[in-house]
DNA sequence: TTATCGGTTGACCAGATGGTCAGGTTTTTG
DNA sequence: CAAAAACCTGACCATCTGGTCAACCGATAA
């Protein structure tokens, strides 16, 4: 029928697409953009190289895609926050969320970086503004915070770019901090990293860590 | 002369290797190792091609050389502090010396965290060993600190990887920072950010930021 | 003058890779 | 049960790119 025809998610399509998507995470982000082949991509997913230029007419629109699939992964209780609430338990919470994706979605951190490193070419520009929509509030609400006198900084941009650093620095450099610190990572090595970590951020805003992340 | 057989560093050879490899950190920066294009390197130094692969055997060799003249500027007044100086003090000023790197060499940088974010394939085992010999004498350092008392983290690793992650997080980023602050990330901001982040490191792990860096 | 040698370069190539296409098969739909 | 739509894929191709090669240049030494 007519009606069907953008309609490109049967039940096939959607689990295909769906397979293809995550394997082009995880190459993506072990070789970059320009280092992933379409061939790997399709190995990986257990499909014929032409399958995949079925459902993504090309590499960069595949890309595209994972990039965007990522980006809902931004969204955090931040977001909601307000003048009201404790400072240390937003952020704290905050860290806590950011790590937990750097440890779950390494993959999907890392493309992440790769992409921002470069310039973020390929992010449309309305998730730029939205970004720095975003941005700007909640960087009025931490700065309310330090005019209340209940955080102790001198500049939110900073602490946010902070935050995001380190967070993103386990996820980008997990290989390498096997190796340096000579132990494997694990569930319980990146508690530990964040409840550190959070303790540094908050120490340094003046901030007194919240019980239930010590 | 059989004796100069292998000198290939006439007047000449200097001068063009040193251009070559000039050329190829901004590139390999600009487009990583896979997204780099011999032809673009030869362009940027104002030479053809071939003349590039006369200098450098092959584009991973180029790129290999590129990599250890970076590795020479990871040297620290860190690296031989003791137990006897001021924690604070020598926070801070590595903390400042990884942020001027950051300023005035971000294309090394870039290059560097891509080399890590991917895993490190091109640095010599030999490099990864001595790294880690490093890390060992300074978090020893740092832990003697703290078992002191003059110094109160709980993991002198993360101390150091949260150093690395924000102050390298000024040179990869740096494009998004200016579009998300809005303005120019110029010297001064360079500064602030420095100042900023010393203090709050320093204050995270309980130490007093030392005048010269407020 | 001539041999040598570092340096220079255009022409060329083999392999890889993104992407197309036509024809086939399966699934959905009326 | 057809017809249509969706799905699948082997064969193929245009292009790009790292790298080779052989000829050539210009200075210096014998």
């Amino acid at each position: 029928m007519t009606q069907a025809k953008k309609n490109k998610d049967g039940r096939i399509s959607a689990q295909n697409k769906a397979l293809i998507l995550a394997a082009a995470e995880k190459e993506f982000a072990k070789h970059g953009f320009n280092g992933t082949r379409i061939q790997q991509v399709a190995d990986a997913a257990g499909l014929p190289k032409t399958n995949v230029l079925y459902y993504f007419k090309s590499k960069h629109d595949l890309y595209v895609e994972v990039l965007e699939q990522i980006l809902s992964l931004w969204n955090s209780a931040f977001d909601e926050a307000s003048i009201d609430d404790d400072p240390a338990d937003v952020l704290a919470r905050y860290i806590a969320e950011k790590m937990e994706i750097s440890r779950t979605k390494p993959e999907a951190s890392k493309i992440f970086a790769l992409e921002i490193i470069n310039g973020a070419p390929n992010l449309h520009s309305f998730f730029k503004e939205q970004h720095i929509h975003w941005m700007d509030g909640r960087v009025s609400l931490l700065q309310s915070w330090i005019d209340q006198g209940r955080l102790h900084t001198r500049d939110p941009y900073a602490l946010l770019f902070h935050i995001w650093a380190c967070s993103q620095h386990y996820a980008d450099f997990g290989a390498q901090i096997e190796v340096l610190k000579g132990e494997p990572f694990d569930e319980h090595a990146f508690s530990e990293a964040t409840k550190d970590l959070i303790e540094l951020i908050l120490k340094g805003c003046g901030l007194h860590v919240p019980e239930r992340y010590k």
